[in-house]
DNA sequence: GCATTGCTTTGACGCAGATCAACTGGATTA
DNA sequence: TAATCCAGTTGATCTGCGTCAAAGCAATGC
């Protein structure tokens, strides 16, 4: 069972990919010696299971690299995924001892955690930390109430579209461009794992893929590799009003 | 233009109603003293909108009495809402200039309200309030998630269920009960709203809720006031797996 | 008393997406 | 070389909910 390789990823924080965007961007470099001194790197294969909901969780951390999947599942199986985690993005929550949802590696996935006392500890410690965490927060609490919206009134194509354009964006952001005009990149998502974010079934996320390729909205490589000759037409499928609702 | 009657709130944040459990739950009586200085009350008739989506928002507040609703639209009308706001909720997001949604009095409402600048200042002195803020957000945005569930997954009759025992559930904790046996409580919402935050239509809200009192779910004595004969039958047809998600 | 208005209920019908089932193609194993 | 597996595609059919339309009912005004 192979890992990802830990050995590429220093230990110093300094010079690490997500130095600025996680719930460390704050800190100051005193700040960061401690944060150091309880970190620790583990890694997942794809499709493995980071904790299962209900699981005693002992740590809190951030995606390093790679892609987790949120998900509850009801007692007959019905499944909604109900966050997509990219690197940066928080996970656990302080104060709280068991997991709430299923957390999935979807790739190959890096993580930086932090045992949960001592990080609430320090938590108390470093109002950097909390204020960071509080923005992280009400920014995926804006993003969970507009899938919301996708969940309740849109369009089966209407979700495809917006799914795509969101990973696109996302991936753009990234490799530290903007997502205009021909865009590229991989799927990281199974069929069914974009049904289950979607609220939909499989076979309908594969119809509608077959059907925006058939319309010249997207280029399909393989099962995996899209290519978006015109990124303003596929924003335009997915039914939003704003350009991609960048509030500030 | 008759406004709920403002005499009867006392100004003094020790005798609030919400004292314990809004953002200034935390605060010691030190802190409450600049709350007050900086707070101020506000009313709105049921139907009222208290503020648009995109719209410049100079205070942030909490709802003291009544219930409040966020909103989304999309271009060509499809409206789903995104959040219900009960007393002691929070409205508002500090570090933002516009609103994100429409807020909306669904019955008479009086908030307690911050003017932004100076509690985003306060909110810097003063951890306790930053700290709380945090939590509820991580719970809302919890509730968020619970939501996009339902959105994605439930059937219109486990929608309907589903709501009707979180507001019944909502309702007994504000009298400092707990729902369990017969309980009895008033629709805040009309057939529209309902249909709004379930992301279905009015008449399939109606016909479901017709079919619930035909199978002795509930009891409906005019249009807006329920009767649940036994609670736990209302939560098995909401389909939820535990006994309500409290996790702590 | 009667008309108006807003909310709700109910019926008839159609359709988007679910369900059930067969099949394709690439990767892995034997 | 074929056997197996898995993700994905496509087709046929079904159904839950949406759409369109009409009518009920309580509150309000004249």
């Amino acid at each position: 069972m192979p890992q990802p390789d830990l050995q590429t990823l220093s230990p110093d924080c300094e010079s690490c990919p997500i130095r600025h965007r996680a719930v460390c961007a704050r800190c100051e470099t005193d700040e960061l010696v401690r944060l150091e001194q309880i970190k620790y790197y583990r890694s997942y294969q794809a499709g493995q299971t980071v904790i299962w909901s209900g699981d005693r969780m002992d740590f809190v951390g951030s995606v390093v690299t790679g892609i987790a999947t949120l998900t509850q599942t009801m007692e007959d199986g019905r499944r909604q995924m109900v966050g997509l985690l990219l690197p940066s993005d928080f996970v656990g929550r302080p104060g709280r001892q068991a997991a709430a949802y299923d957390v999935t590696a979807a790739t190959d996935l890096v993580m930086c955690c932090f045992r949960k006392k001592p990080f609430e500890e320090l938590m108390i410690q470093t109002p950097h930390i909390a204020q960071r965490l509080l923005e992280m927060t009400l920014d995926e609490l804006d993003a969970a109430r507009e899938w919301m919206l996708l969940l309740g009134r849109k369009t089966a194509r209407e979700k495809i579209a917006s799914l795509l354009s969101i990973i696109a964006r996302r991936d753009a952001s990234l490799k530290l461009r903007s997502a205009t005009g021909h865009v590229t990149f991989d799927l990281p998502l199974t069929r069914e794992e974009m049904a289950d974010y979607l609220g939909l079934t499989l076979e309908t996320v594969s119809r509608q893929m077959s059907a925006l390729k058939r319309d010249g909205v997207i280029g399909l490589e393989g099962k995996r590799h899209i290519m978006v000759p015109d990124f303003d037409k596929l924003v335009e499928e997915a039914g939003d009003d704003s350009d991609g609702g960048f509030l500030v």
